[in-house]
DNA sequence: CATTCGTGAAGACGAAT
DNA sequence: ATTCGATTTCACGAATG
């Protein structure tokens, strides 16, 4: 349950920003990331253009998220809401609160009149709602930030951002937060969440753009796996092959034999996807398909994209062509 | 010379006990 | 909590083009 009255705070944040004047319709402005090269995707509701790969911000729209509308009920709060905050600065705000006395007088020590009272009564409701009342409410502000953060970082569309909110309410809800950082249960829903999209990222590409270890936040997601009973297949390795096959700037024949070439050996063995890191799997087929599009890279660069050390994809691209041998051959 | 291939030791992880 | 089995990674050297 969330407590939808929120006070605006857009008085304090319109005065220096133009707020949204670009509203480039462009989904993706494709362009290489200064950085790493990796493809870049354009948010356009943050007017932001952010490498998919490493999250590198090319043109930031500062922090201002364009203005806030006050939102009447749940699903135009999702819609519209900065759904917590440009990150650090709400955050810190805790530090500019304001309180109102409980005595019904005023600073000279006066009694109030009864109409002043009523009027103070109604203030105290309201800030109390205003304040982030409770550490749960506040606990969810942080973490709504943090997802939107990271989210935002690797690329994933808005509807994945919904998600990993939801599950982390769910969460919350569920009272699993205790002994748990912030951190760690934000990333693993983020990281949960674009599993279910079926947009994988990596865990090795979460903790990239998380605050924190990998280790916290991979337990943290097996019992939030757990408890919530989310459904997740297990990664589908032909999810990887899009992003990899554009870093290594392929052509589209590489691309489809690749996913011919997998799904071949996927349906001829079921069982072979068991206990594999998927992404090592994809990596391999990139490679064979490059191969049969004739097409030159080599096995360390396919493994540096793709994170996977060259002799898994050796031994992967060895097992692929046993099994999928089928597959025409120019 | 660069790339690919094969190997054994060592670490990491999940499942089972 | 420990142990076991499978997988991945690292480091090296050999083979191939």
């Amino acid at each position: 349950m969330i407590d939808t009255t929120q006070v605006e705070r857009e008085a304090s944040e319109d005065t220096t920003k133009e707020t949204e004047t670009e509203r480039t319709d462009t989904e993706q402005a494709l362009d290489a990331c200064p950085e790493c090269e990796g493809h870049l995707e354009h948010d356009q509701k943050h007017g932001e253009t952010a490498c998919g790969e490493c999250g590198f911000v090319v043109t930031a729209d500062e922090i201002d998220h364009g203005p806030e509308w006050r939102a009447h009920n749940t699903s135009e709060r999702q819609q519209r809401s900065r759904v917590g905050a440009p990150t650090t600065k709400m955050m810190h705000d805790e530090g500019v609160s304001t309180e109102v006395d409980w005595r019904n007088q005023d600073a000279y020590g006066n009694q109030l009149s009864e109409r002043q009272q009523k009027k103070m009564n109604r203030l105290r409701t309201w800030h109390t709602r205003s304040q982030t009342r409770n550490s749960q409410e506040r606990n969810l502000q942080h973490a709504l930030g943090e997802i939107e953060r990271m989210a935002s970082a690797l690329g994933l569309p808005k509807s994945t951002r919904e998600t990993a909110s939801v599950i982390y309410r769910r969460a919350l809800d569920e009272d699993m937060l205790r002994g748990r950082s912030i951190e760690g249960m934000s990333s693993a829903a983020v990281y949960a969440a674009a599993r279910q999209a079926g947009i994988p990222r990596s865990l090795d590409e979460i903790t990239a753009v998380s605050r924190i270890e990998e280790l916290p936040i991979t337990r943290t997601y097996r019992y939030l796996a757990r408890e919530l009973g989310l459904k997740i297949e297990p990664a589908d390795p032909l999810d990887y092959i899009p992003r990899l096959v554009s870093d290594l700037d392929l052509s589209d024949e590489a691309e489809q034999r690749s996913r011919d070439l997998l799904t071949t050996v996927i349906e001829t063995d079921e069982s072979y996807l068991s206990g594999k890191n998927p992404v090592g799997l994809a990596a391999a087929s990139v490679y064979a398909g490059a191969l049969l599009a004739n097409e030159k890279v080599t096995q360390e660069t396919v493994g540096e994209v793709a994170d996977i050390s060259e002799v898994t994809i050796r031994n992967r691209y060895k097992e692929l062509l046993e099994i999928g041998e089928d597959v025409p051959v120019p």
